[in-house]
DNA sequence: ACCCTAATTAGAAATATTGCTAAAAAATAT
DNA sequence: ATATTTTTTAGCAATATTTCTAATTAGGGT
């Protein structure tokens, strides 16, 4: 069973669990809420993101606080970098074409 | 089925793939001598890849060439991008922790 | 026409994921 | 002590994922 940032944020629920949790700290039944699904699921989307480290719990009395630990997701933002330079590259391409298509005109 | 980015860079043979692809057009053959694994497991994780948007597919004679497109990583890199911010600021925050020591020991 | 190579499809098996309901555990309140 | 609230665990089912082997399709060369 492997239990990594990026399997943990493939499931869009966690992910939006995340952006909820991120916003403030809440307990488990206050995230269920926003949920059409049971509790019981939700407990378990959570679990998985705390095994993974994308979320922290804190317990208080009878409840459990979630709270985001986002330097997590830098692994992902990590791996993603080098490919960003790609994406970017094109777009530069885009510029250059326009920018000759400027010159070209304006040369007219 | 879903079939979205998130899903297809869960898989960690995929995000080799993907790695191996953004160096240099491969056929699926090459793609497959880099794993440990039959040519048929790849060619559905090639299929994936395709399905989701991140390798572009060309037919050259018999062999179908594997390219990147990296643009489609932007989806990835922008859902996490608001939480950047986050984990940079508790960076600042260890900074400024770390400014306020030095001034106060400049001080003494 | 026949063979080789590249790749996909089909069929099968093992395992993982995601969800449910019901029951149990743990803390708090009455 | 008993009831209530929050959460987890257990048992179950449906579906998805990942891999395999074997068979098929399709292109190119002899």
């Amino acid at each position: 069973m492997r239990r990594d940032v990026f399997q943990a944020i493939a499931d869009p629920t966690r992910r939006e669990i995340i952006t909820l949790v991120s916003k403030q700290s809440l307990n488990l039944n206050a995230v269920a809420e926003n949920f059409d699904m049971s509790r019981q699921a939700i407990s378990l989307h959570i679990k998985i993101l705390q095994e993974c480290g994308l979320i922290l719990i804190k317990q208080e009395g009878r409840d459990r606080y979630c709270s985001i630990q986002p330097k997590k997701l830098s692994e992902v933002a990590d791996w993603i970098e080098p490919f960003r330079k790609l994406w970017e590259a094109r777009f530069d391409k885009v510029d250059d074409i326009l920018k000759k298509l400027k010159t070209k005109k304006n040369g007219k």
